[in-house]
DNA sequence: ACGGAAATGTAGCCTGTGCTATATTTCCAA
DNA sequence: TTGGAAATATAGCACAGGCTACATTTCCGT
């Protein structure tokens, strides 16, 4: 994103380990994207129950005013994920779905694993939805591991 | 914030659960906060390096420009989460420094837990620079509960 | 069929968080 | 001691993501 992916550093035996500036990197890229995230799902969500997401509904479910769920929805269009018409629901474009998908398993996944370790449902739930968006791939595999390994 | 703390609902039976905007307005308050916890977690550490946190150590450590990191700065002086001078280190308050502690024990019980569950270390220290700022003080307690009860 | 209510859109404000370019201050080595 | 390099500050731009106020469109009950 700023720097090169992973600079290969001179060769000095030692591994090239993440840096703290790269975590941070990594952790702003995310903080980026998670909006998005939680709108794909919700409009998923919404799709499934009604058929459509109207923007009162994605408003209200979010906690949030409708202009500014009509802001977000622009931005969301702007990028791929969604289609719509003026004065209509919105639609999740097949990037858009795939999304959804992506992080309704993740969500899943990491209530399941707070669970698992003896957090109590509604606050696995609430945690859930700030964690959900910094899980990687790497610790979700872990958790499926995991929890699987237990029956 | 919003609303109510918790609206008491009318005497009906159900349980006043999280609605789903509480949970995300939950998970919006908790990121505004989050880079202010990165900061005085990382100007802990640098003091206790070197004694004092300079800005250009901060902003290279986190991997922003040190303009953003100056303007950071002052809003955690307004805060009262630190103290500066112009030119001179940047030092936390007893605010900021309760703050730091707090931070940096969400951090390591977090690493400590995934790693527990099978997450390799290095996508641990990762994705908990995320995570950290999202588990609740009961999910935290869990998280103890969990690692003490395994030898 | 139509008129008011509900839904949606738009304008415009604010703050946060990033950046580049430039000014100022401090520090250090010759 | 002093001049250039390094550190820090400031100005100003951009965009995200909140909000309120107001305009427009759609929907529905009479
Ligand atoms: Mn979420
Ligand atoms: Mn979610
Ligand atoms: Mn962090
Ligand atoms: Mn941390």
């Amino acid at each position: 994103m700023s720097s090169d992916d992973l600079p290969p550093e001179p060769d000095d035996g030692i591994p090239p380990e993440a840096t703290d500036a790269d975590r941070f990197t990594n952790a702003r890229a995310i903080r980026s994207t998670a909006l998005f995230e939680d709108y794909t799902e919700l409009i998923a969500d919404l799709t499934e129950e009604f058929g459509e997401a109207r923007i009162t509904d994605i408003a209200r479910r979010l906690g949030v005013t409708h202009p500014t769920a009509n802001k977000a929805v622009l931005r969301l269009k702007r990028e791929g994920l969604v289609i719509s018409r003026p004065y209509r629901g919105v639609f999740l474009t097949e990037a858009g779905a795939a999304m959804a998908r992506e992080v309704k398993a993740r969500h899943r996944l990491v209530v399941r694993l707070l669970i698992a370790v003896g957090v109590p449902p509604e606050a696995a739930e609430m945690d859930a939805e700030g964690i959900e968006h910094y899980v990687s791939e790497t610790t979700l595999k872990a958790f499926e591991v995991y929890l699987d390994g237990r029956q």
